[in-house]
DNA sequence: TATGAATGAGGGTTCATTCAT
DNA sequence: CATGAATGAACCCTCATTCAT
């Protein structure tokens, strides 16, 4: 069995290896801009040995979708650790989010693209259900810091946790985007800095969450 | 001349009408996922004929965000008559733009699409031109609204205008783009309807500007 | 019925300056590269008005070549009122060609552009059978040229006259060809003036023609 | 091994006959005149597959383009061997030039396209690079003849070798250009045999470069 | 397992030409 | 006479995907 276990890891390295350029190709070409052809020139294999791996192209984009979570509840998991307050704890997740992002636009990408399928088509898929389930992972974590801010009095406790959940991915990926995409706004009209921006946008979170009575 | 002008008029229409299709499938399919085809069908108009209106997709997709952005304008102009502070202002332009890009999905997906085209390409189209222009008296309306509220004591007095600017859009899509695209998240896995999100996200935009000093 | 006669001297401008514009855009882009849209464009007239002109595209590029034939009768005509033999009066019309050619690209590129066509096609049409009328005007000029040169000795008796007819203007339209299509060859290359190898191009046929016992 | 090797060819093969059945086409309709469409259709393969093995229509034209000179190279070549002085040489290269487009109409198309490519795009593709560099090959042979004959007292010395090299061309291209597009004026106006004005196109490089002192 | 080869469907765009007015 | 509007047919090219081997 132990050969079986070879193939099994080589098998697993070369779809690491497939993803990694993917994430490549998407991070420079964005999704809809990737194809099939580019990611086989580019990993110097067949076209169809990428079927091999991955039964779509939706597939792909799910499987990176996946190890983004994957990365995320790492970082979110250890975001807590070394926090001392609730609110302290959601600003340092969104920061982490922020990072994450920019640092790998390709999980960015990947991760804001189900726009066309739907709902039914997503749930069908074996990768979707188990991305579905780590993202509930990431609410729970978040909700769990917010929770726990209302408790240590740093947070107000009339935050509606589930819509926060929602805003904050949304808030940020917002702010992302806009990043991306309008980078030229935003420093040719308005002379602004991304550091700038970002740090506002985290403080836009902080000045909805946290607790007045306690001071910034 | 009035036959002339007629045509004119007729020419108007037609042209109308075929925005008004594109828009309804890119409602629904997205903007890569309209096609020249598609659409030619739908107006049951020779694919060629869509030429002779537009000069080009691009074209096309600018004269919606061109459209979007005037009734924009109107609309952000009408926010401030009837209310009373800089932060009233401001919140009503919120919910004038929700309210605009739930009513109008095709302006979201449209005026969300320009990412792809450099900033180079974009300037050179005479639409895209006037659309920069347009979008630049938005921010100008909105970042009015900001300094009145500053002198009105309703907005606090250390926000940074121009982060600000960036960061109310960027809200705003991020909700928006979320609440298209994943509907099914926070109806199925958080039982929340779509209104307490929006709510709170525009919550969120209050609470980063409003002068604390004055109160709620 | 001087009203009809300025209707029709109208008419004629009208044409006359469609044809202008034609010789201008295909002086710049070719035949194949003019299109009935453009020429719309630059006559500012509506495309179906040049069909009132022209029944076709091919009509058209026929009344520029009638055109051009036109000329360089006239041309040709005057070649030998000053000449003193007949070899003299072939070279003048060879440097007549080269000279029309290079100053009137459009009559070049379209007298040299009915591949497509079939020969019976070409015949039907009632354009091009007046053309063909002038271009055997044209052979005659040339053709007496010839003889008058056997006659006075400056030519060689035994030229084929028939065959030289059509050598004289294939000669002269390859090497204008080149010049047209190969300039840079000749230039980066060979590092030639486009002078010398038109002058070697004129001497060519002199050299064909000329009678050896007369000298050069 | 020897599997790859026969995927090679066989790859080889059906490249080598998609350029047959182009060559077909374009012997019929010339290169403007012969579409993708057409050619996947003559070759049973679907328009894609066409791209497999060309990456661009110009690229096959290239490729078309690289087979001819690759031909006339050996054709040059091996004219020089039997014939004993330059003149001769010369004219055996005329000879087989005139054979050869007579022979492949096709390559007489696509030797003479690439007029409207700038020589910057020309210069860019890989193809059209070993292409240059080939017909520079061919020009060499052609000069080495001439200056053979220089030397042997057959051409005399004072030819202008550069210019003559473009000339060579220039005028057969324009006598074939003649042949395959005025075949009716000559037939049947002139009553001419093709062979006729072959024979006279072939006399007048003679004229041009014999020297006269030896005699023809 | 991996590949070379192939494909159907569709992408955006442009052409010469012809109506009704 | 002139126009605005329209069109069918064709253009080159690319996509995600699937065979047989």
């Amino acid at each position: 069995m132990g050969i079986r276990e070879r193939k099994e890891r080589e098998r697993e390295q070369r779809r690491g290896s497939i993803l990694k350029e993917a994430k490549n190709l998407i991070s420079r070409n964005g999704v809809e801009g990737t194809s099939m052809n580019q990611l086989a020139e580019s990993t110097e294999l067949n076209k169809a040995t990428l079927y091999l791996y991955f039964s779509n192209k939706d597939d792909l984009i799910d499987a990176i979708v996946f190890e983004a979570l994957e990365q995320l509840e790492k970082l979110f998991t250890l975001a807590g650790l070394e926090a001392s307050t609730g609110l302290i704890k959601v600003m340092r997740i969104a920061e982490i989010l922020f990072d994450f992002y920019k640092k790998h636009p390709a999980y960015f990408y990947t991760m804001n693209h189900q726009e066309r399928r739907t709902a039914a088509e997503r749930l069908e898929t074996p990768y979707a259900v188990k991305g579905n389930e780590k993202a509930a992972v990431l609410f729970q974590i978040l909700a769990d810091c917010i929770r726990e801010g209302m408790d240590d009095g740093s947070i107000r406790a009339d935050v509606d946790v589930r819509s926060f959940l929602m805003l904050f991915f949304a808030h940020i990926y917002g702010v992302m985007q806009t990043m991306y995409a309008k980078a030229d706004v935003y420093e040719d009209v308005l002379h602004l800095d991304a550091a700038i921006i970002e740090g506002s946008a985290r403080e836009m979170i902080a000045y909805y969450v946290r607790n007045p009575s306690i001071g910034k």
